[in-house]
DNA sequence: TTTT
DNA sequence: TTTT
C-alpha cells in the first residue's frame, strides 16, 4: 500500500541508456550507498543498489549522471523476475525512481537550462539498441 | 550516505524468529505492498518484500505480528550475497527494519503492556535453533 | 532539492472540503501522530500535524476519511505565510499530500470500487464555498 | 504512529549551538529548500525550514555546516508550542533531526576523522549560554 | 482547538 | 529574517 525509498550515494559507473522497441527510455545505473558507522570499525561496508529511471527522467540522467557523482534518488522498491537460460526463476530487487536530484553538478557549468531535449541528443541513435523486449528488459 | 525505506503491506505467513549462536535473536517476515495504481487495468501488482529485524524488536515482531495483518516498516535496503551449495554467489536484497508498526492489533485487546519480555515467553526455546553461524545468516 | 514526509496517524475531526473560486477542491485535515516512546515514563506525547490535500485526491480524503481513522500521508513539508488582521505577518506549516492511505475502511465493506467522482456527489453544491480566493487560502 | 522527513537543502546562514543549563548541546540551522518545478514558470519557490539537532548530532553540525552548504538532513516534524510576552500561544513547527549528511564537505579536505570531540573544542566555553531552560528552549 |  |  505504500512503497517509498529515499538514497544518497555515488554511481559505481556511468548509466546505461537503452530503449524498448516501443521507443521508451530506460537508464539503469548503480549506487553505492555506505552505511552508518562504517571505518569506525575498520570495515567499510557499502550496498550497491539498482535504479531504473524511465521516459523523460531516463534521458535526464543519461545525460547529467556520470560515473562517482554524488546522487538522491526517490522511488520504490520492486522486485522482478524471470527465467534465466536455464529455466530456472530469477528475482531482481530494483528501485524504480521517480525523482533524481544531482548533487554534484558538471565541473564545466554554464549556467543554461540542462532541461534534456531528446530531438537534440546527437547520440541517441548510437545509444538504440534493436533487440529489446518491452516485457522483459534485459538488464 | 543515506538509505532510508518505508513500506505499508500485509504479511505473507506469520513471521518467524531464530536465534544465532550468541542467542541475539532475529525475525523475518514478507510484506505484500500493493503497487498503487493496480486493479484499473484487471493486473493486481504485488511486491513481496523481505523484512529483518533483530533483537528486542525482532521478539515483539515474532510477538504480535502474524499473518495478514497492515503493518508499517522503516528501516534500509540492504544486499547480503552468500555462495549457495553449487558454489555460485547470491545476491539477496532485503530491509532491515529499525521501527515497525503494528497498524492491526490483536482482536483480543486487554489495555495491558504488550512489551516483549523473552524471559516469559514460553516458546522461546522451541523456536531456538541449534545450526545457525552468526556470520553467515540462513534465512 | 528533496522534502519527503512520511506519516502515519489519526484524524482529529472529520476532514473539511473546500473549493477555491476556480472550482479546485481542497480539503484539509489534521493528523494526531503519537511519538516514539511516549507513555513509558508516564506522559503522552503527540504532534498534531496539518495536511492539505488538493483535487481528486482531496475529494477522495473528504468522502472517505473521518474523524479517528488510522491514516498514511506522503507529501512535503510547505511553510505558507500570510498578514493577519492586524498586519503581522504570520507563517503556517503545513504538509501538501500528494498521497493518502485509508488504512482503516468503512465499516460497511462491499467490494465496490470506491474512486471518487465528483459529478455523482450529492452533496458537492452544499460544500461549494463562495468567497475564497485562490492565492490567499482560508484554512 | 510514524512522522519521518527527509529534507535536501542549503543552510541560509551558519547553524547556531546553544547548550541548556544542564550542559546538553542544541544546535539549530535553516535550510532553504527549492520546491520541484520552480523556475520553469518564472517564479522561484522556497521553503524555509527549521531544523533542530542534539547532543553529539548538534555539535558536530555546528563544527562542519556553515552558510550556503548542502545538507540531507533526516528526522521527524514536531510542533512545538510556548506563550509570546503578550501570552499568547505560539506554535513553532520543527524538523527534530536525528541523522545529517554534509553533502558539501570543507574546501580544506585533509582526509582526518573529522567525527567531533567537545572536549577538544576550543570555542566551547564561548559558546555556551547561561540563561536557558531546559523545558522552554529559547529557539 | 485535537485522535485511539 | 533567508540558500546556490
Amino acid at each position: 500500500m505504500l512503497n517509498r525509498v529515499i538514497l544518497i550515494g555515488r554511481l559505481t559507473k556511468d548509466p546505461e541508456l537503452r530503449y524498448t522497441p516501443a521507443g521508451v527510455a530506460v537508464t539503469t545505473f548503480t549506487l553505492a550507498v555506505d552505511r552508518p558507522f562504517s571505518g569506525q570499525d575498520g570495515k567499510k561496508e557499502v550496498d550497491f543498489l539498482n535504479v531504473v529511471t524511465w521516459r523523460a527522467l531516463a534521458e535526464s540522467c543519461a545525460n547529467y549522471l556520470r560515473k562517482g557523482r554524488l546522487t538522491a534518488v526517490e522511488g520504490r522498491i520492486q522486485v522482478r523476475n524471470y527465467k534465466n537460460n536455464e529455466g530456472k526463476r530469477v528475482y531482481v530487487t530494483e528501485v524504480i525512481a521517480d525523482n533524481v536530484r544531482f548533487l554534484e553538478s558538471n565541473r564545466n557549468e554554464d549556467g543554461k537550462d540542462h532541461s534534456y531535449d531528446s530531438k537534440k541528443d546527437p547520440f541517441k541513435e548510437d545509444r538504440q539498441p534493436i533487440n529489446i523486449n518491452d516485457d522483459d528488459l534485459p538488464f
